[in-house]
DNA sequence: AACTATTTATAAGA
DNA sequence: TTCTTATAAATAGTT
């Protein structure tokens, strides 16, 4: 598309068609990029060379599930519309859950061991969109809104009798989940206004009672200011 | 590309976004045309739109075929089984991973099954602080930091040459993590994009197989222009 | 959907 | 392949 018109039609000096082939080809996976960033697309492509030769992108780093998609979309058609819609949300709740455990394995692999923790260049490539797209999140109204549902429901009559209940079931599992603090108290150095560090009790030697509930305080609520 | 310059990250505009998807993904498909023409290749696209949409092309009317051919050439490289060391991962990962796994817990107790998923009020308070604290998180230093070192080590020899192998022995342990789809699922009033309706499945009845991480599919990624 | 001002892609040449 | 550059195409913002 320069320097002349270019006649639609298989270009016969095998020297240009493999010039042409060459820029085309990338100018073609590079549109296949941008059209999957900037309008949140899932992308595919298969190339055969004239030579028989191979070339592929999948923007989402897995071709093998976007066959299978196509596959099923394309199998199934009008049979039910029902039990397609099922299938597509299966497949949206797992493509979430393998977002976080891609996060996840980023996160070992770069504050734990890199010598035996291993990523692939793809999988960095995904994990990287994963995390633009994660900060995206949870910079969101979404979060906002979660963070003021979970709120409210703390105050539910319900939840604070239920919650006695309940712990005793927890406490294995409470004594895994604590100081988030402790990673906050590190990264002051990052910080201009590091939340505040907090101690989470062992409830497992010493369980709430519910007149511990009232007693509850919260300390923090800090705003964070977020703009939408 | 006229106009103006576009940034190459998701474009929040539902509006303007659907009507980039649209004439992009008119012009791949002309591109991936002109390429088969020119250069004799044969070249399939499947794209699935962030709305779930599947659109397709096929220069050689058979989608099938290059899809066998596909994976036929790709299935062959892939033999090797490394052992590989149960990482100690740093108390700063277990951190992360801990949060994770409450927020996740959160979301599907907050989006899922209220009568069969249980917080503690505990559990709530922790949550809810976390929430902030990602949120603070998701903005800041720390997050950019991480993303420049992904992308820095992407480029790095080691580790284009890195191994593949341990997302397999991981899958385990990812089972008991998913469902942010859910939440968002349940979000759509407070976007002008909104997602489809959700039916989640119960995962805690039906675990997830190893077939079923091959499906999946990351849908765009975004560059989200931070501001520090 | 059209219309264009601009940005991109790229054909030809080196 | 890669670079350069003139030009054809694609397309962002607008109507």
């Amino acid at each position: 598309m320069a320097r002349g018109k270019v006649q639609m039609r298989r270009i016969e000096n095998p020297v240009h068609r493999q010039v042409t082939f060459c820029k085309r080809r990338t100018g073609l996976l590079k549109k296949a990029r941008e059209l999957s960033v900037l309008c949140g697309a899932d992308i595919g492509i298969i190339i055969v060379s004239g030579q028989g030769k191979l070339y592929e992108l999948a923007t989402n780093g897995n071709m093998e599930g976007l066959i299978e998609k196509y596959k099923g979309a394309s199998g199934e058609d009008h049979l039910n519309g029902g039990e397609l819609n099922q299938t597509q949300e299966s497949e949206e709740a797992l493509m979430i859950k393998q977002e976080i455990s891609l996060v996840q394995k980023g996160l070992r692999f770069l504050y734990g061991d890199k010598a035996t923790e291993h990523m692939t260049l793809e999988e960095m490539h995904v994990l990287e969109r994963n995390l633009e797209v994660w900060m995206y999140k949870f910079r969101s109204v979404k979060m906002k809104m979660m963070l003021q549902e979970i709120q409210s429901l703390k105050n539910k009559e319900g939840i604070l009798k239920a919650a006695n209940e309940i712990l005793q079931e927890k406490i294995v599992e409470q004594n895994g989940l604590f100081d988030v603090a402790q990673f906050a108290a590190h990264q002051e150095g990052y910080f201009s206004e590091a939340p505040a560090a907090h101690v989470i009790p062992n409830y497992a030697t010493n369980p709430l009672t519910l007149d511990d509930y009232g007693n509850f305080i919260f300390r923090g609520g800090s705003q964070m200011g977020f703009s939408y």
